[in-house]
DNA sequence: GCAAGACAAATGTGATCACAATTGTCGCAT
DNA sequence: ATGCGACAATTGTGATCACATTTGTCTTGC
């Protein structure tokens, strides 16, 4: 089954923090549904020790929650909780891409304008974990122009944490269209507008808030 | 020695988790001393696993960095990374206050101002860990009332990486008169201007930069 | 039919151990 | 004196195990 893991070097607990962390972002996890340390261990042939580490690790970036029996299951997300991690992005994410303007050049709009064109073809064949991952990728190609390591690195926390949320509310949505805030960043970004950068990242951001709340009032 | 560790019904590694984590956050730890699990194991009167497990958890937490090598030590802290983690808090705690602003009331207002009171103690005192403990807790008596648990722990994440430094920082300046924009922000709140509040955080935390940039510049 | 209780399986926690890699130290040659 | 290489101690990693708690299930009694 796992035929599929050539990890060399790196060592298994890594190994099993990033497989674990890639079927939560991909939705594999049901929310409230519980990983077992035994299961996780078996599954991958691994032993417990580093499955638990890798465990602990999301559960201390809020990937995972920890239940009050010592259990790890996939947060349930809830509207506060979206509401606030939203408005957390809305705020740093226009400062890191105005840190990263300055730096810009034709051949970063270009790869911007390539994955976003990639996002198109996401949307049209309704891959809402594919989506998710290209939209954090564009997003984080932007702000890698930032060096802004300790800014990225929250902005990611938080990516982690809205994730598998984001992609469910994706997937229930299936091929609708949606305003292209991320042509309007690039576009800033060619013309060096600072001020029309960030509100179309703010603007971006908000639309997940939208879709989401639309999401939550379904059910 | 540790004799003073009554740890009732919490699991082991939560423990040693917290006593590593107060460790750092005092200054016990100096910037790039690393921290061996048997060490800490043997210290604490624990096995390693539990050692283990507190100490990834604050790598995870990056209040401790992890060498190529996978020894934990405690991070340098650099001006850039500094400056960084300063923006988020500018950006982040004043949209914590603006939280809190409706739900205050006179009571809260009366705990911070006695919670400021103590900072003026700690100032005199030149006791640069307690100021920093102290400042910790009132800004996190205000944010409480936000009742955004997920902005809260962005934020305290942030101050766990800033601690230790500015501690040093306050260490340094001794018992320097500071401006005291807690004062401000009090009276903002008691006055419920929201604009007032919001600016006098963001100038309270500025001036934790200057400061800083002051040490920095110093060697 | 169903709720409660007893029993069994599963699970998290912490300890211990073997192994490979790293780190520190001592001695030797230049 | 000083740089270098070999050896020993230290360290992180992963595996395995015992134990107490929790979870799931089946039976029993009403």
């Amino acid at each position: 089954m796992n035929a599929s893991t050539p990890r060399a070097g790196i060592p298994t607990h890594d190994w099993v923090y990033r497989t674990l962390r890639r079927r939560i972002m991909g939705g594999g996890l049901a929310p409230g549904e519980a990983v077992t340390l035994r299961g996780l261990a078996t599954e991958l042939s691994v032993s417990m020790t580093p499955a638990r580490e890798a465990v602990r690790r999301l559960v201390a970036e809020r990937a995972l929650e920890m239940t009050p029996t010592g259990r790890a299951a996939a947060p349930r997300m809830t509207r506060d909780r979206f509401e606030e991690l939203t408005q957390a992005r809305e705020l740093l994410e226009p400062a890191l891409a105005i840190r990263a303007l300055p730096n810009a050049d034709k051949m970063l709009s270009n790869r911007l304008k390539e994955l976003n064109s990639q996002l198109d073809t996401h949307i049209a064949s309704g891959d809402a974990a594919a989506y998710v991952a290209g939209n954090a990728d564009l997003h984080a190609t932007l702000y890698a122009r930032a060096n802004a390591p300790a800014l990225m690195a929250l902005v990611e926390s938080i990516w982690l944490q809205t994730g598998p949320f984001m992609r469910l509310v994706y997937g229930r949505l299936g091929t609708q269209s949606l305003a292209d805030y991320h042509a309007i960043a690039i576009a800033a970004l060619d013309s060096g507008d600072e001020a029309a950068l960030a509100e179309a990242i703010r603007a971006d951001v908000r639309q997940g808030l939208n879709l989401a709340e639309d999401a939550f009032q379904q059910g």
